[in-house]
DNA sequence: TGTACATCAGTGAACGCGCGTTCACTGATGTAC
DNA sequence: TGTACATCAGTGAACGCGCGTTCACTGATGTAC
């Protein structure tokens, strides 16, 4: 933003927010290192000066991303309160939500085909990010009877696997189709339904 | 496979199969025209007699894949036999097993930006399997009670969606994590979770 | 405050590459007589 | 059965293009005296 300073200014996050935007149009793959270049007003030569390449850029673009993430999840959980179903609820909320208001973080994350395993600060992040969910997971599962408990990573994966369902089939203009219900209508619904399947959440209509 | 009569004999499923293939080691954005006339033996000139350019190409596998999609589907659902419980589920499994065994269609088909609405042909492929599974979802919601009867596509995108999300981040090798339960069990726990929530299944361990 | 120098962010030209696509062609196959 | 011809699947060379990356450079910024 701030275009004072070096001769440009900080041309390391004008390249990552242009990369952004670029990928979020045209997906992780058709977003090229010379776009982004020529997108913050530079050329393409300049991009070396703050990445090893177009793949590391790609890598900060997802680890940004994965901490962004976090810090909403986290946000969005609050340590639980006001009771952890409802801390839950919320951060199914807030993945949906971060999908939408970071679609260009989020493809980056999850669609781009990075490897998390051969970035570790990248592992990290994203390793972060899967805490909190599975932490709520843990603390909800509490309530049940342990006969009736479902393993708590079992129980994220599901809540997980939901909702990036949702946003790949549903929250884009993309490949499935067009559903008569809003993206948040539809997870909203559906983790409702999944929590009363588990006895988390009284049967009534 | 008949490498006999015309030149090549079948080239045109030649390639199809050869461009499935690379799709299914490189993604569908990694896959070149010119790859996949390589891999079936030919020049990548030769491609121009059956297709109209890659992305013709590439909508073609995906057409495949929705037919055999639809089909599957369509069989595992069995007209509702035995019962409409049984039937649902087997569906549900069936869009696993196909996710599986033909991950080359299916990544043409849900990961490689074709659009559906450019393509007359390939929407009605798409249309028909999603209808399998709405059938299924309808047939089964007789059961409810009306006034605890969610909305028969809703219960099937919400099935759609946890299934397509099983497949992206738990059944590839890619950016979630490995989990240490497998896709048909986490796939067929979560629905079953999700029917006892429904009011379709005793609440029984 | 002013001057000389060091730093280093970004330039501009160039590279090798592989892509999708075109075009005139060739030669194996099928057909008519 | 044999010959002449028509068809058309696949060839091979070429194209224009845009990509990621490199390299020697330049000139604005920061610093020492």
């Amino acid at each position: 933003m701030a275009k004072q300073g070096y001769h440009h200014g900080n041309l390391r996050q004008a390249l990552i927010e242009a990369a952004l935007r670029l990928i979020e149009q045209q997906g992780p793959q058709g977003f090229t290192l010379s776009d982004a270049a020529k997108s913050a007003g530079v050329t393409p030569a300049a991009v070396y000066r703050h990445f090893a390449g177009r793949d590391d850029l790609i890598a900060e673009c997802a680890r940004q991303g994965f901490a962004i993430f976090g810090d909403l999840m986290e946000h969005a959980y609050n340590d639980g309160k006001p009771t952890a179903l409802r801390a839950f609820e919320a951060t199914g909320r807030a993945y949906l939500a971060f999908a939408r208001k970071f679609p260009g973080h989020y493809m980056a994350m999850f669609e781009s085909g990075i490897s998390l395993t051969s970035d570790p600060t990248l592992a990290r992040a994203a390793e972060r990010a899967r805490g909190v969910l599975l932490r709520a997971a843990e603390e909800l599962t509490r309530q049940l009877p342990p006969n009736r408990r479902p393993p708590a990573a079992m129980f994220a994966a599901h809540i997980w696997a939901l909702s990036h369902g949702v946003v790949e089939l549903f929250a884009r203009g993309s490949p499935g189709t067009r559903s008569p219900f809003s993206p948040e209508d539809l997870l909203e619904a559906g983790i409702g339904i999944y929590l009363r399947g588990l006895g988390l959440v009284p049967a009534d209509g």
